[in-house]
DNA sequence: TTAAAAAGCTGACAATTGTCATAGAATCCC
DNA sequence: GGGATTCTATGACAATTGTCAGCTTTTTAA
């Protein structure tokens, strides 16, 4: 189901609100929607990407590999998020991969339009500065969570993270469901830590699971284990 | 010694070049300059910046302080760096201190400068935008390094990039001699850890040392032992 | 529906890394 | 110039984390 940009109310939680009337109808006019899987990659490492992807509906993990060959995730993008921009800005090949977490649907915006208005409305360019300002700030964050915390207290914020951010579907759970890997990946830690940990939780009743969903049971308690106590 | 921004060679390196001759002057008129001793502080985690700082001379640790009292040292920043766009352009207090490694000469150069001509200079705005989107590339790459790579392979890697960011003296030593808790603060590891690897790589014939000071004695073998053979 | 594949789980063990204690070397500064 | 302080270094030990192996459960697809 195709529609305009200029209607999209996804649009008012990215960059893309900056655009003026007429560049948003340009876009729309240029711009494709596509259909991505559940664990299919919309673009990968080393790619040269020809535009921008827009999330209209699922989630997907941009993750890097590293030379032992697992994958780090560096992030998780949802409704709203634009993919790619990074890459199209810098004209260099794209450092990670985005795979869909879930089923997605994505909006392909050519590079084109975005350079175009780069180039022409300040706005817009300051909005979308403002963006990456704040991406390199919890990267940051990431960087030093990951180099001072124990894989425990990863695991802990992972899961209040999650929470926050993707919120809980009826039964408590988060409506996030990860696969033990891709948790171990977005810690940085082997899957057997991870699963052992998850065991561990469980055990001291922080969190409660079902299958591969997970819950949280006691977020005090998993805050006071992210704050070292 | 004052000078004029017009003239300033540094100004070549960094966003600066964007600025047009009349948006240079106003900068060049609001502009201070300011001697900071190794040690001292640039700014502060939390601080509220009035404007950026751009690196005339010496060299500047960012890093952050973590909830078990260790720093994580992010970045390295020398000659031609501005410090504290991210901060002035997000409007938020900065996340990051800014800690002189050397005895340093910096320019202070206010926000209204730089918020005026990020509204009005497109193209210093994507200048800026290109500089952000590669350092956020950075960013990443270090996450996955830390997460993904021994504490062995960072410090063959810190070595590899000391060489090759800022060079060896004419003993072939690195120029930039940093104490063994900022190495190990780079590296994200403890300093006794950090000491100990030093000692493994001198006896290994990978570098050596005279007081603080380390070079590079078989590049070839740091490097494999970066890629983890 | 069922066989195959993938994901989840646990134990045992090894490797890595951090912590604490201590001592010598270098540096600072009065 | 000499005492105090900080930095470097190393040993001993403990804690954390990763690896491998084997098993169970869940999911996938023929």
């Amino acid at each position: 189901m195709e529609s305009r940009c200029e209607n999209c109310i996804i649009r008012q939680f990215n960059s893309l609100r900056a655009m003026s009337k007429e560049e948003l109808k340009k876009v729309s006019d240029s711009k494709t929607t596509k259909m991505v899987k559940k664990g299919e990659p919309i673009f990968e490492e080393g790619d040269k990407l020809n535009g921008v992807y827009c999330v209209r509906n699922g989630v997907s993990k941009l993750s890097k590999l590293s030379a032992n060959g697992k994958d780090q995730i560096v992030k998780l993008a949802s409704k709203g998020e634009v993919l790619g921009q990074r890459s199209v800005i810098s004209q260099e090949s794209t450092n990670l991969s985005a795979i869909a977490v879930d089923d997605m649907e994505v909006c392909f915006i050519p590079k084109e339009s975005i350079n175009n208005t780069l180039q022409k409305n300040p706005n817009f360019t300051l909005e979308v500065l403002r963006h990456m300002a704040h991406d390199l700030k919890e990267a940051d964050d990431v960087i030093v969570n990951i180099s001072q915390k124990t894989v425990k207290q990863r695991m802990a914020e992972a899961f209040l993270y999650l929470k926050n951010n993707f919120g809980e579907d009826a039964d408590g759970f988060l409506a996030l469901t990860l696969s033990r890997e891709d948790i171990s990946n977005v810690v940085g830690t082997a899957t057997e830590s991870a699963i052992r940990i998850i065991s561990e939780f469980k055990k001291k009743g922080l969190i409660h699971t079902s299958g591969k969903k997970i819950g949280i049971k006691d977020e005090r308690k998993l805050l006071e284990m992210v704050e070292g106590f």
